[in-house]
DNA sequence: GCGCTAATTGACTTTTACGTAAATGCCGTG
DNA sequence: CACGGCATTTACGTAAAAGTCAATTAGCGC
């Protein structure tokens, strides 16, 4: 496990820009630090930057993926703070399960798509 | 199956302005027929909209929708057109197996932090 | 036919998520 | 030490997807 990487190997490793990076760090969902003016981002940015690119694909917006990554942090040491961040992560779970059943709704659509395609080629001699 | 819907019908059922969907309509998503100047939405176009919600709720674009609702229609009847859709359609499927991942992830994720959430609250002495 | 509600149109505004450009800093190399 | 090549900062720009507002206009209920 390294302990630094620039921001223009993160940059490439994930098809993002520099720009989009920064613009990450000023909406605080990463903290790279800083050798003089030079961002160095740890193995925990990294795993955060995994994770708002996974969430971007599922079309969260940024402060959709900030409450998010709140859940991965620490869970908070006061009882109260607690039980919301259970209630916060229950909302959070029926969203993606929602997301889920669109997903496999659409996936089921474009099978048929496809199968009528097939069948079209077949119709017209086509050997597929 | 009722023939047509009014606007404001469907924007209560859907949950979206009546502008939104006469954007949907511009971009040419819908082709509501017209009484006069007031829009009926039949069917179909019923089907087209939960379509295109599904498709918004999983973050794509209008411009991915579009394709996606061209994947949808009846097929073309030239050869190289039909395995040219077969083609999109294959990529559109991949893009949605990404998303289940990502999807599938981020659940299991989440229940991770719920469980650390629930165990701090049991060292706690919090009967859950 | 009248009045009111609902619908339409068009123009302008807003928000999100960055892109892009300009000016400048830092740093290893020849 | 000049240079090339990234990095940074600041500031402005922009495309997508609507929201908002104002000015009509059409239907309907009576």
């Amino acid at each position: 496990m390294r302990e630094y990487y620039t921001i223009t190997e993160l940059t490439r490793e994930f098809d993002v820009s520099t720009r989009t990076l920064r613009f990450y760090e000023d909406e605080g969902l990463v903290q790279p630090v800083r050798r003089g003016r030079t961002r160095l981002f740890r193995p925990s940015d990294r795993h955060l930057i995994r994770q708002i690119m996974r969430g971007k694909r599922l079309g969260f917006s940024i402060a959709e993926i900030r409450e998010i990554i709140q859940m991965y942090k620490e869970p908070p040491g006061e009882v109260g703070q607690l039980k919301l961040m259970i209630k916060r992560i229950e909302e959070k779970r029926e969203d993606l399960r929602q997301k889920r059943r669109d997903l496999e709704e659409t996936l089921a659509e474009l099978d048929q798509a496809e199968e009528s395609c097939v069948e079209r080629l077949a119709e017209l001699g086509v050997n597929t």
